[in-house]
DNA sequence: GTACGTGCAAACGTTTTGCAGCGGG
DNA sequence: CCCGCTGCAAAACGTTTGCACGTAC
């Protein structure tokens, strides 16, 4: 791609673009300028939740040269290769989360503000029996905030 | 309304309209004869979990005259009205649930289907901390259920 | 070179809204 | 009688897709 503008680079040290590259090429997906762009943005600043706007907002202010759907294509695919895990507390949007990680997560609706809860610090005393037939396949816990 | 025809309160007795027409009061709604319709598709049959199409679709069913717009507008009173709960585990549709207790769910993923977990088969024996200013309004669990 | 990725715009499915007219209280 | 409810169609919203062109390998 040509308009990807050189200085949405700076903080990307070759060492880092090199990780990214392995990442990549780990989820057998290829290295291609936007995906690292994209990954470099999702993952530099630790564990984040995001939609697919404020990414694409993100990668504008650096003036990356992606479009919409190929951030789209971008996060579903990282989804798909186990990069991201999504995140349901919206019927309307979807959020990813850069921890994928087992955890789960405070909730505040009034700002659409998600912040993680360590796997660790909910814990159960009690799980409903699985319908026969059923495996379970994860155990989601939302904890709804609103302000005090 | 004209066109509702008179086949569609087959099995609306007239003490259950009655109820309906009590319910609407309460909850402040004006009792009209499309959302007393529609609470009696919603309501007959015990606890349900469903979608604005699939509500509109057993409307059509019955042949009530009412409007995809009227049916998202009376489940979106309800749910304002605590008449109904929404439950949120697919990040492109609303599911709403005429069971308004405190409960969980179990989700199949593969086929869309919800079902309903009873709070005392669910127990925590530790909750994180929550964060300063902000008080827990809800915890929502689902099980997220595969196929053996 | 070829299979895959990208950009754009158009299409999609779900949900909301604007407006004119009807009907419950 | 009036305010709120309804139907319809159109718009809005987040997301996906078709296609021509570019690019990683």
């Amino acid at each position: 791609m040509v308009n990807l503008d050189p200085h949405c680079f700076d903080d990307l040290t070759p060492e880092n673009e090199l990780a990214l590259v392995h990442k990549l090429r780990a989820a057998k997906l290829r290295s291609t300028k936007q995906r690292i762009a994209l990954a470099h943005l999702l993952y530099r600043d630790g564990d984040r939740h995001l939609t697919a706007e404020m990414l694409y907002a993100d990668a504008k202010r650096v003036e990356l040269g992606v479009s919409l759907a190929t951030v789209y294509n971008t996060l579903n695919q990282f989804l798909e290769a186990g990069l991201l895990r999504e995140v349901i507390v919206d019927s309307s949007r979807s959020y990813f989360d850069t921890n994928i990680g087992q955890h789960h997560h405070f909730y505040v609706e009034a700002t659409g503000e998600l912040i993680d809860v360590p796997a660790q610090s909910i814990a159960f005393s009690q799980l409903p029996e699985t319908p026969t037939g059923y495996d379970i396949d994860d155990v989601d816990v939302v904890v709804r905030l609103k302000q005090k």
